[in-house]
RNA sequence: GCGCCCGUAGCUCAACCGGAUAGAGCAACGGCCUUCUAAGCCGUAGGUUGCAGGUUCGAGCCCUGCCGGGCGCGCCA
């Protein structure tokens, strides 16, 4: 995981808490006690390394990590097993004698070797509850890093062609993308998030020609569209909304349009051959007026496109126009670029570029034969243009079938002198829905949905943030559709939401008996709360901080999809078997702030992942 | 054919980046509602991590080969 790393190995050993790596510039509440671990442990070997236990020379990398099983205490490291070797004796043995020479801690109950040569921590009671003081001292900032320190990096996500209305292919891309961002920006992280506009290019001159078409019917009738053309009812409107604002400004004589175009596929012949020609004629006969229809079209859906993502939450601080790299001149200079610095050649009158020089397969072609250039010179130009604009790091999601296009982009941008592991892309799996039990089919002409509009309208935008990021993106992934709109247990989305709704309500309940909840004296008497339930419920609290970042750091949401899910499971079983508004009030406020504190913990993971804290349900 | 991703309980998926006895949720089976939301909880059962080797104190994870699935291999965007 390039990029965030700035270590500095302060200490003659380096001490490591388990990933991830670098990111030094964050310091959240959960990761402190294992570097007390590790710095606890550094100094025992310190003392062993001066009294001849350990040779001089040794290079240990101390790794506390959490524990799996609570019987093995709360933290617990391998350092004796890795140690055991260079220090030619028994791991066990090894793991005695570090625990001997560890300096004393109040945070610390007890030590204990375990299995091969692990050696166990088990923190003290006090110092495992402190975790709830501090989230609701910290409110919605709990687990977040300190904004703005970290470095800058852009995420780019979605990026759909503007000729038609998002499909609930790009949902989980849109979903995906916004929840990375939102971690890590948690992260303290300088998010800048973008939406690279495919605003040049034939498929967009086939939506201006469809969209025209669409007008000349209705204002002449039917005409026979391109086989090879844009169908749905979306051009129609548009086609309406350009009556209306024009009138018949754009009306010119059907036969004219069509008059020795090739013909198209349906009619025995080539339908490419059959729109380019129509994009000519239109071109031709519209003359200046042809960028009115291409504007109508292109802003009609973008302006579609946009509100969609708002209303999924999906908020973008830049929409980059393709366009606007050969407008300012970026593809010329690109390819300048890599001609100077020999990149470039000529053959059979293509301008070539020597990507095989990097890794690719093959070269590529950046410019054809007809000067104009390809949409790979587009790509170069844009990734050229966003490390010009400073970022340190430039992140692309991806739908899993532009995989193909990672190597030559990377070559690219290695051509061009940057470091080519400043550019990360995550590569999203399509997902497949699934209602009542069979495949929902992905085809216009079939009834079932295809846009992502009508997949939120179906199951709610909370279900469907939610349930797009809950799969790690790499990994195909089943959309349930009945699960998802189901208000049961079953459904992850409702159960958390549940748990968040029933702190609220236990201290409406509370103050409907005329009592109140009172935080201090809770916090005073957390030392109450001695059962398994409330212990493991702390115990989840406590890894929240550190379960962030990791799933920011590593750009996966699934983590915190699931985690939150845990956090509510173990609510719920508290819930279950402890009752609350009880007569006793120190015990009381003990038990409702520690609900409180799992409320604070729910709602702001909900928030990072878009999904609404319900207070009542 | 080449490249990338993947293969874990009947199903959908985890597994803190090499750690201890591989975990959840569905589904199945058995319990729990005069009690703050049963929109919930408890318990039982379920595995040779696709197969075969290798690396080491230790492998679901790393390496090699094979089997199976997905995607990609345009002067398309």
């Amino acid at each position: 995981m390039p990029g965030f790393s700035e270590s500095s190995p302060a200490m003659s050993t380096s001490i490591e808490v388990d990933s991830p790596p670098g990111n030094t510039h964050i310091h959240p509440q959960g990761r402190l006690m294992k570097e007390l671990i590790a710095q606890l442990i550094d100094s025992a070997l310190q003392t062993l390394v001066a009294d001849g236990t350990l040779p001089a020379d040794i290079q240990p990398k101390i790794m506390v990590e959490n524990t799996r099983d609570k019987a093995h205490g709360d933290f617990a490291s391998n350092i004796a097993l890795t140690l055991a070797k260079p220090a030619r004796c028994n791991p066990r043995e090894l793991a005695q004698k570090l625990c001997d020479a560890l300096p004393a801690s109040n945070s610390l109950a007890k030590t204990e070797i375990a299995g091969p040569g692990f050696i166990n921590f088990f923190i003290t009671q006090a110092s495992a509850y402190a975790v709830i003081g501090d989230i609701l001292a910290q409110g919605d900032q709990f687990g977040r890093a300190e904004a703005g320190k970290g470095p800058r990096v852009q995420v780019e996500f979605v990026s759909a062609n503007p000729t038609g209305p998002l499909h609930v292919g790009h949902g989980r891309g849109a979903a995906y993308g916004a929840t990375v961002s939102d971690l890590l920006e948690a992260a303290g992280i300088n998010v800048e998030r973008e939406y690279y506009v495919n605003d040049a290019g034939r498929q967009m001159n086939i939506l201006a020609v469809s969209v025209w078409l669409r007008y000349l019917e209705l204002l002449n009738g039917e005409l026979t569209f391109p086989a090879n053309g844009y169908q749905g009812h979306y051009i129609r409107d548009i086609a309406h909304d350009l009556e209306k604002s024009h009138g018949d400004r754009l009306q010119r004589p059907v036969a004219d349009v069509f008059a020795d175009i090739p013909a198209d596929e349906p009619a025995g012949g080539d339908k490419e051959k059959h729109i380019d020609g129509l994009i000519d004629r239109a071109r031709e006969l519209l003359g200046e007026d042809y960028d009115l229809v291409f504007d109508a079209g292109l802003n009609a859906i973008l302006s579609d496109i946009r509100e969609d993502l708002g209303e999924f939450g999906a908020d973008y601080q830049e929409w980059f126009s393709e366009r606007s790299l050969t407008s300012n001149g970026d593809v010329e200079k690109a390819l300048q670029m890599l001609e100077e610095k020999g990149f470039l050649y000529e053959e059979e009158g293509n301008i070539w570029f020597r990507s095989t020089e990097f890794g690719d397969d093959k070269d590529r072609v950046v410019k054809r034969a007809n000067g104009q250039t390809t949409y790979f010179a587009s790509d170069i130009a844009y990734h050229m243009n966003k490390f010009e604009r400073g970022f340190d790091q430039v992140i692309n999601i991806w739908g899993a079938d532009h995989h193909g296009y990672i190597t030559r982009v990377k070559a690219a941008i290695q051509a061009l002198g940057y470091d080519p592991e400043r550019l990360i892309v995550k590569l999203v799996q399509f997902a497949i829905l699934y209602r009542g039990g069979e495949r929902v089919q992905m085809s216009t002409r079939s009834g079932s949905f295809v846009t992502l509009r009508e997949l939120r309208e179906e199951v709610g935008a909370d279900a469907c943030r939610f349930f797009y990021v809950t799969r790690k993106a790499d990994q195909h992934m089943d959309f349930d559709l009945d699960l998802a709109k189901s208000e049961t247990k079953d459904n992850p989305v409702f159960y958390i939401q549940y748990a968040h709704a029933r702190v609220c309500s236990v201290l409406r309940k509370l103050e409907e008996q005329g009592n109140a909840w009172a935080q201090d004296e809770g916090l005073q008497n957390l030392t109450r709360l001695d059962t398994e339930a409330e212990k493991d419920l702390v115990t989840t609290l406590s890894k929240y901080p550190e379960l962030l970042q990791s799933a920011a750091l590593n750009y996966e949401p699934h983590l915190l999809a699931n985690y939150l899910r845990d956090l509510a499971g173990d609510f719920h079983t508290y819930y279950n078997a402890h009752k609350m508004l009880i007569d006793d009030a120190e015990l009381r406020n003990a038990r409702l702030t520690l609900s409180a504190a799992v409320r604070q913990v729910l709602a702001n993971g909900l928030k990072l992942l878009g999904v609404s804290a319900p207070e009542q349900m």
